[in-house]
DNA sequence: TTGAAAGCGCTAACAA
DNA sequence: TTGTTAGCGCTTTCAA
């Protein structure tokens, strides 16, 4: 690469070096035996010219992009982005590369991402919270693209945190801790892991004699502004729990502000709890009771069964799950 | 894409209209007149067949990836997912997509991830934090791809924040609202925006007075562990200053835990002002007094240039400076 | 308004 | 151990 002209190509290498282009070919890839001689030439050419594959001729031909698409949810929600490094330092040096993209939480956004990075022809796709099912999925790929998801098994490869079993040991955690009564601000209807931390909340007031009407539930969205929206609601509603769990940490994170806004102390008046235990839960004061789970390993493990998948380990779906650890803190 | 057999290529379309495939490529991306009967006819056989052009026949053509990287020095340090989300927003829907890497700080994995990239064929490059320059990066490029950096201007476009007035502004803040000395805990020397940021505390405490002697600095890495660490170093030093001023808002609350976890209370005892302005910061008790520049607009800014340049503009570098804001909390 | 065909840079099948 | 060559899917020039 001379700086001015045009990028060196396997035939400029081929023609310096005096062998043909499938030796050069041979000596960036390997897959044929060299003779030395012939190797050492050529590498001192390629480096004289600052040869570097082209990747479009590279990947017409091999149909490999090096590349794996990540769609997620909101990177702005600090979960997310210590995943996307679990994700990026298992890629390390292995030659792919992370197109990250958010749906903010829509399926239509979704379905239109996961088509976007298909016509990208990446190799392989980690989704975090799947919406689409096997069968919308089937119709977008129509190939054998590796898929790997974050969060609910839908028959897909994939690496969950059993939401259920830590929503519900959560709640217990509460009630056993001597809250009398517990309410759950949860996801939006039908989206992400709202629908296993809810079923978790309410297996375990079931469990300790809380009917239905006992465990209030108020849907909101995954953010800050709406756990305190939905306190909010539930104190208009006229019910004022001893505690309440929300389904993650910017959601308690809110719902904390609003409370004390009102001039509810936390945790005397009203404990507190999260999930998701993201670094800020630490900082702030009160520090936020929460359910810890991996972030870091959640990525780095689903970006290694994708590297699997697309090295060829054929098999049935992969089904990995994260540890969860109750992390209690100062909020509850 | 029947979702077995192969995918439909553009001879396919061609073949199932009708029509050459240098008509459907013109359906698809215009540039000459197509008749409308053809044109519908063709685009029928699009949607029946779900054709999606490939794009590594693509890209051989056209040597262009519609991919953008963006190279930063750690996705964990809660400013930069927001400036990523920036530059997500701004590529919006324009085709555009971005390939996120970390150099976590290291001028050598920047090189070599600015080659990788590069080796990827991208259209564009942001860059925060720029180590390189210009020489060495004509040395990696050859070629005319767009690069915007987001930190100190070097010769290529940029957007930034004027980092030494606003260090200095917040140091003035801080000398003015009564605290008598006041110290500072910088980032590694020569990395990102460390040395502005110093040498604006150190202009403005000259300014009133005080000389280096009076302005003590202590150099460490820019996250939480780091800080605490500098905290200890200069108590170590027998330096005990009235207020601390932070190169960055993990940093300070690194200093801020450190320095309650011996038994200094902040502010009261000792003042800690940040930088960045993280959204972590109006959160932590006492909540942080530091600079705001908006991370969002950062990434916003740069792509929307890169942008441009990639649409063709040319002319001097562009040089955008966006604003800064003093964030007055209660930890100074 | 349209078609034929060259060729982008690479890999791999085949031949030597 | 090495070379020749077809062809991946696309855009674009040239010709009609």
């Amino acid at each position: 690469m001379d700086g001015t002209g045009r990028r060196a190509t396997i035939r400029d290498v081929a023609r310096l070096a005096g062998v043909s282009t499938a030796t050069v070919s041979q000596v960036l890839n390997g897959g044929r035996p060299v003779a030395a001689a012939t190797r050492a030439r050529t590498l001192e050419v390629i480096a004289e010219l600052g040869y570097r594959p082209n990747i479009f001729g590279r990947g017409l031909r091999t149909r490999r992009s090096h590349l794996v698409g990540v769609v997620l949810p909101d990177l702005s929600n600090p979960f997310y982005p210590t995943l996307v490094r679990g994700v990026q330092d298992r890629l390390g040096s292995s030659g792919y590369h992370a197109v990250v993209c958010n749906t903010d939480g829509d399926p239509g956004q979704e379905r239109e991402l996961v088509a976007e990075l298909m016509d990208r022809e990446v190799d392989g796709l980690v989704v975090v919270h799947f919406t689409l099912k096997p069968k919308d999925f089937s119709g977008i790929t129509g190939r054998g693209v590796p898929l790997v998801v974050i969060g609910r098994p839908r028959g897909f490869d994939h690496v969950y945190t059993n939401d259920f079993r830590a929503s519900a040991a959560m709640t217990t955690y509460l009630l056993e801790v001597g809250y009398t009564s517990v309410a759950h601000i949860a996801g939006p209807v039908g989206i992400g892991p709202a629908g296993p931390r809810c079923a978790g909340y309410r297996a375990a007031m079931r469990q300790h004699g809380l009917s239905s009407s006992m465990a209030p539930v108020v849907h909101s969205d995954f953010s800050m502004t709406g756990g305190a929206k939905a306190l909010v609601e539930l104190l208009e509603r006229g019910i004022m729990p001893r505690a309440i769990f929300c389904a993650n940490d910017l959601m308690a994170l809110g719902a904390i502000e609003a409370a004390q806004a009102r001039g509810l102390r936390v945790p005397e008046d009203l404990a507190v709890a999260g999930f998701d235990d993201i670094y800020v839960a630490s900082l702030v004061r009160p520090a936020l009771t929460t359910v810890g789970h991996a972030a870091a390993a959640l990525g780095n493990t689903a970006a290694g069964l994708l590297l699997d998948r697309i090295g060829g380990a054929s098999g049935p779906p992969f089904d990995v799950e994260i540890d969860f650890e109750l992390r209690k803190r100062q909020s509850a």
